[in-house]
DNA sequence: TTGAAAGCGATACCAG
DNA sequence: CTGGTATCGCTTTCAA
């Protein structure tokens, strides 16, 4: 079944079953076209995908590289983009850095070697090494990384309005000594989060609760959870920078018996099923994680390629965690 | 860069350079060898991988074919086998069925026609339809389900004895109603974890608790838990057959006041970050995802073809929820 | 041991 | 509007 089977069934030639399957570049008549069809039909042919690649076209492939599936956030937003490119005929084909910069380095080239259609990058690094995708013409969405330049689109949240808001959400239920769980210092992500919770204290005149640097884990946020919670001058309330952080907070703050939200309000960053289904349920930012995938996808599609700067916006989940009550359904 | 520079460089054919690049088919002087050798640093020729696929070689690509990604039992597999396959240049192709056996069919096709080189299929069905795969000569490695032929591998965990080992537990601290929540009856794993539940309880002499039915999400636990804990007789134990169920378990017995584990003792199969970091910590029989992974990729990977069928073992980590002390450290 | 050349399956140019 | 055919980069058979 290759398109030779086809033309012998259609009595015509390959060239004109390759111009009736892309739709071009040579018109084609109607009569012929319908023959050509009835033949793909009834010899039930299917393009070779890979030969297609080799003569130039494209792989109905796209790429997703996160630093960590197992990350609940990226694992629903892997989710969410197989969702939207499936409609199109798109696979993923998903890379995971495992927060390595130099594996990233190479899984972006081991994708473009395999001349996927595009690139969606959540990059570990603060200013990803774009140059070989723009040299090798593959489009690269980033995800959560502002683009350095127009060649390459971006999709971010509002990481400084986000963390404003769930800083003030805090605020108004009377906390006032909040603390935050950062990321790694290095990533604008960690800096615009800590930029609103910096700026929401300022306005409402607090002083800055204490700062803790953590990786994006669990273990992170659980280690974080035991600094701040057993030393001196104990948050009444705090802010993790992502949902994983949060978890972790939580686990120290049960083993040590600090009450959540009665001695320490909490709410995170994200917003993934782990902050609906936490105990107590974690009141947080939500990312909307649809809306992510298919502007994700949306750009990647767009024929010509198109390029833009989109920031999406976000809704606050109030839950148990900082003090909101629980409504009947958890999520 | 294509084969043709390095053979220029090397002042030899392409042929050869094909010979010195895959270490065959035919021999090649060890002059000429470091020659070639040396015209590829030179060149910094990299053999294009879809060009290789398509004269009939591979594509160094595997696909994972999973039902849920935002699973994060399947989220951490995938971790695993990315983990495993990097060493040896692979990359994985992620397909997500989204619990949908048609969907699961298509993506199988679509698997295929990017030519990987096998597929390891966690399917949404009791017996998935393999003959395409066979027929195509593309190997695969059946997930939790046994390989109905001996013409394709499965790697399953002990099921039946997992389910016992947990539930003797949950009797080892004088439980004596011990419920479970199934997941979908027409199952194997289903079955099987019920098989052990059931056998573990007669072995004791006990009668059943009850048994209800749910999918393996959150929510499925969720609705499962609210059932079991308002009704008469309510269980002083439950068995899950998955962290995704006692999750939601946790988190009605939660809303219920039912405390964990002094009103009900819970424990669980699967064995995810999502049971350590729960709260109270779940015990749980854990499956073992670096294991499982290890011998799918190793199935796949090897030259010639073989098939297997391998079981995995599984151990207990025993945390709050049954009764357990919980360590200082969740994990 | 080496090289020339025939595919692999599809695209798209150039004639007709 | 159609049909040859060169091309994509590599593998592998067949001869030398």
């Amino acid at each position: 079944m290759t398109r030779a089977d086809v033309a012998a069934a259609a009595g015509t030639s390959v060239a004109v079953v390759s111009y009736v399957v892309n739709n071009g570049p040579r018109p084609v008549s109607a009569a012929t076209r319908t023959r050509v069809l009835e033949a793909i039909e009834l010899t039930g042919y299917r393009p070779d995908v890979v030969a297609r690649a080799l003569a130039g076209g494209f792989t109905h492939t796209f790429g997703l590289l996160v630093p960590d599936v197992s990350n609940r956030f990226f694992a629903e937003l892997a989710h969410q983009v197989e969702e939207h490119v499936y409609a199109s005929g798109h696979l993923i084909l998903l890379a995971d850095s495992a927060d390595d910069p130099v594996r990233e380095r190479e899984l972006m080239n081991a994708l473009m070697e395999r001349r996927v259609d595009g690139i969606m990058l959540a990059s570990v690094d603060a200013d990803p090494d774009l140059s070989g995708a723009i040299a090798g013409g593959t489009p690269v969405v980033l995800l959560d990384r502002i683009a350095p330049s127009a060649l390459t689109s971006s999709v971010v949240p509002d990481n400084i309005g986000g963390a404003r808001a769930a800083t003030e959400h805090l605020i108004e239920h009377g906390r006032r000594r909040i603390g935050f769980i950062a990321g790694p210092a290095a990533l604008p992500t960690s800096q615009d989060r800590a930029a609103g919770w910096e700026s929401a204290l300022a306005a409402a005149g607090l002083e800055r609760g204490p700062l803790v640097e953590a990786p994006f884990s669990r273990a992170g946020g659980l280690e974080a959870g035991r600094r701040l919670l057993t030393g001196p001058d104990r948050p009444d309330a705090m802010f993790a920078s992502n949902d994983q952080q949060a978890v972790g907070l939580l686990r120290a703050a049960h083993d040590l018996g600090v009450r959540v939200p009665q001695d320490l309000g909490v709410i995170t960053f994200d917003g993934s099923q782990d902050a609906a289904f936490a105990i107590p349920s974690l009141s947080s930012v939500v990312q909307p994680l649809a809306e992510i995938a298919e502007h994700a996808v949306r750009l990647l599609l767009a024929r010509p390629h198109v390029t833009a700067r989109v920031t999406t916006g976000h809704t606050l989940a109030l839950r148990a965690s900082c003090g909101c009550p629980d409504g009947p359904t958890a999520p």
